[in-house]
DNA sequence: ACGCTTTTGAGAATCGTTCTCGTTACCCGA
DNA sequence: TCGGGTAACGAGAACGATTCTCAAAAGCGT
């Protein structure tokens, strides 16, 4: 059940902001709670959106600094959603993800697994000067409706 | 010859940018030759910085919008080079063209090309309800050098 | 050369992101 | 449980890349 990984990953991402060295922090779980509800990828504003409507509302400064310190942790991942804008993404500790097909009229964007992509891209990054750790790949174009 | 294929695409860039109405203007042309003579992705502040100190002076403003017309046409790509910085390569007309991985500590950036890679990107293309045009590939990590 | 339209560039405006700094909240040790 | 030392927080300022504005300076068809 999809809700059931995404709680999973917030107790994993809290455990390793802990072992971090992390004290516990309002701001912080509040934007891992956040993150966790998503199952692809938000901008750090949406984020701040929600988040500052909250009790004791989260600052944006916040936001920024938790996603940060969570992309340092590999537990999450930043990827390019369009023209100068981040997007956050958690990190399954399983190495399971997806990548994204995003249109370039209308923005809308489309997850999509390749296991023969993933194969391609493990055996390039072998052959690469580059401790590599992660990849992005996008493939862009025009989404069923605004290719007319 | 490494030359030969620059000057072949600044013609290229430009004929297509007669083709699709565009005037001939001292700015654009400025910035189709600065493309030209790069390999692999430029920041349009640095092209800026490049044509700013020309006998007549290319402004920002035109560096920008040239950009934008030349990845309207297909003529340029973007890619995201760093943080919020986005980065201008020429697309050859035959399609060869080449990914990047990126170092996370220095920024330092090494092109590659991968067949197989390729074929992969094409087939998950195909399955997507999207009308694919282009993709982004990039690694992620460290360089020999700062990977200690 | 004329007149209409596109192109251009200096500077202002935007917008996402980062920094600053005084205040608040944790956490550990006494 | 009670400080005291630090880490975390948030409001707002600062930043840097990109976009916008608008008046002046070319193109181009006639
Ligand atoms: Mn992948
Ligand atoms: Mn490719
Ligand atoms: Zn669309
Ligand atoms: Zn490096």
């Amino acid at each position: 059940m999809s809700t059931q990984t995404q709680s999973e990953w917030a107790e994993h991402a809290l455990a390793a902001l802990a072992d971090a060295g992390y004290r516990r922090g309002g701001a912080r779980t509040a934007v891992v709670e956040a993150l966790a509800e998503h199952d692809c990828a938000v901008t750090a504003l949406d984020l701040d959106e929600e988040l500052r409507r909250r009790k004791p509302a989260v600052g944006r400064a916040s936001v920024y600094r938790a996603l940060e310190q969570l992309e340092q942790l590999g537990l999450v991942q930043r990827i390019e959603v369009c023209r100068g804008t981040a997007g956050f993404e958690r990190i399954d500790p399983t190495g399971h993800h997806h990548h994204h097909a995003i249109c370039r009229d209308c923005g809308k964007m489309v997850p999509f697994e390749d296991q023969s992509l993933e194969k391609a891209l493990a055996q390039v990054a072998g052959t690469m000067p580059f401790d590599v750790t992660e990849h992005d790949v996008v493939l862009r174009g025009r989404c069923e409706h605004c290719a007319r």
